[in-house]
DNA sequence: GGATAATTTGACCGGTTGGTAAACATTACA
DNA sequence: TGTAATGTTTACCAACCGGTCAAATTATCC
């Protein structure tokens, strides 16, 4: 009789976890393409095969959809950067982060979009975790600046080191219909990411002088 | 009493050419940050300072807006890759590309956003200008290649090439809100143009192995 | 200055959108 | 199996959106 909002309820349901998921999933399909204001509820309750109160019922606004969209994301997004180890020897480490990053370019270039929409859109919705980010980056940023001090690589800035790599490699989620497009139907095959890390790691590794 | 619209009238009153030129100025602003689906003729007609009604004498439909933006956009985005010379040396050329795209993306950068939200969307507007870019971009990768031939940089893929350069620089346009967040108050100064310039020139140079 | 064309606006319209209310259906569990 | 909690849907609403219309205002040119 009351009506526990799905969203409310601490113990979650079976159905509770499938549908939330399913709507997750659809959710990213739209919000990736349309982003925050262009996408509607309508069409996100196409995509998950159910109706639009459905929907409201697991999650109240479109706002929350959206957010745990996000928050889920940025999570797994910036897994590839934790890793990033002071321990390890340069030209490993930085192939490593470049592949990884490939991979995800590639495996879930709907992520990567949802992103980009919201950096484009100005972030509103997740300063904080930007700051997060900030904190992060600043750890790795000591990393590369001892590896210089260690003479490992050459002298630059670990800041446009580290944005660098996230533009060369995001790019091929988000820009890739222009790179398709570019490539043209022939060189648009799978072998494109694998094009891509070999002119990566080669750019990287000589453009840091890296010394084996 | 007929009513010639603006768009139709081949002669263009003066009022019509400042009108248009206002209207677009705060289309672009619009447009750029929360992409076409997103934004609405309310908003524009704000920015604009006139009524909505008033925008649609001189421009027909949203999309009529959007579309005169992209058109004008497109065409002088694609300089500076235009300007790429087979005669002049590769260690110039390549860091005047650099340059002029990131100045591009300093200096330009709504049009910079306009451009990735419509691409993020699947560029469902522009994929005729997409095919000139191939031709253009075709054009410009046997210049590389000639390079690479003439022993005057290293082996590399040439379309990989021109997609990071791409992507390192519109990045500093289109992801400005993140950047800005991870170099923190101090950094994020107009300083970080020429940082962003200094270490990619520098990765490029040493990357390609062009020697001077 | 007056006729005519160009420009501007308030009122409005049909369709869409985010979200709600309440009745109905299903599931979990005693 | 009964029943209370959970899940689903139909019908609906108010706000918003793209766009139209006709009337009012302003600029242009003789």
């Amino acid at each position: 009789m009351a009506i526990p909002r799905a969203a409310k309820t601490q113990r979650r349901t079976r159905i509770q976890e499938e549908k939330e998921e399913i709507i997750l999933e659809a959710a990213l399909d739209v919000f990736s393409v349309h982003g925050f204001k262009g996408a509607t509820i309508d069409q996100i309750a196409e995509v998950a095969g159910m109706s639009k109160p459905n929907l409201l019922y697991y999650f109240r606004t479109k706002e929350a959809m959206h957010r745990a969209l996000i928050d889920r994301v940025l999570d797994t997004w910036l897994d590839p950067l934790r890793e990033f180890d002071a321990e390890g020897n340069p030209e490993a480490e930085i192939k490593s982060y470049i592949r990884r990053k490939l991979e995800m370019a590639r495996d879930f270039p709907r992520e990567s979009r949802l992103f980009a929409n919201e950096i484009l859109r100005g972030a509103p919705s997740i300063m904080e975790e930007l700051d997060d980010l900030r904190k992060l980056v600043d750890e790795k940023v000591e990393v590369i600046r001892a590896w210089v001090k260690a003479g490992k690589i050459g002298r630059c800035d670990p800041y446009h080191l580290i944005f660098s790599i996230w533009a060369t490699t995001q790019h091929y989620a988000d820009f890739d219909v222009q790179v398709r497009a570019v490539l043209g139907p022939t060189r648009s095959g799978d072998g494109r990411f694998e094009d891509a890390a070999r002119f990566l790691e080669q750019l990287y590794i000589n453009g840091l002088q890296i010394r084996p």
